[in-house]
DNA sequence: GCCAACGTTGGC
DNA sequence: GCCAACGTTGGC
């Protein structure tokens, strides 16, 4: 068992990683590309340990919310877009002796029927998890230990 | 260090 | 496509 176990919401767009392409990924694991911004950076490298519950979120499209649950699946290393120039991802700035972003491989454990924004709302139980505030931008959030439990162990069920 | 301009995110 | 909110950039 960990000695501490950590909870995150991260954001995918489906059109790139939906959680069905995650779970039809080799060993359900995808390499969580993309992050540039420093504080969810911050949150990869510095924060997150093996074995964090995620939340799988769908963003910028159709329907947004809350796509499945997945786990965080290894060490951060350098995400290897930032080098590559033909992808949308490339920083010019960033070099190979001191890479500026990170990733960490994700593992999906299961799809749960979407949870939207407005379902998300509706709950009081869910007053102040992060995606829900307005203006919010950052793909990586902290997710509250009772949040969690509320979305996993109640939300996740009902159908 | 300030802050205006600009680019991006992301729901609607 | 709109636009509010936020992060980053760069001149000073």
């Amino acid at each position: 068992m960990p000695d501490r176990t950590g909870f995150w919401l991260m954001k995918s767009e489906p059109d790139e990683c939906s959680i069905d392409d995650a779970l039809a990924a080799p060993d359900r694991t995808v390499a969580w590309t993309g992050v540039r911004n420093y504080q969810a950076r911050n949150f990869i490298r510095d924060a997150m340990r093996i074995g964090d519950g995620v939340l799988f979120y769908h963003s910028s499209c159709p329907q947004p919310g809350i796509a499945g649950i997945a786990r965080i699946a290894s060490e951060p290393r350098p995400d290897p877009t930032q080098f590559d120039p033909a992808s949308k991802y490339f920083d010019a700035a960033s070099r190979a002796d001191a890479p500026r972003w990170l990733l960490r491989d994700v593992q999906a454990l299961r799809r749960i029927p979407l949870i939207d924004l407005a379902r998300l709302r509706a709950h009081a139980e869910l007053d102040g998890l992060l995606v829900l505030r307005k203006g919010n931008r950052l793909s990586i959030t902290p997710v509250e230990p009772r949040h969690w439990h509320f979305i996993v162990d109640r939300l996740a069920r009902d159908t």
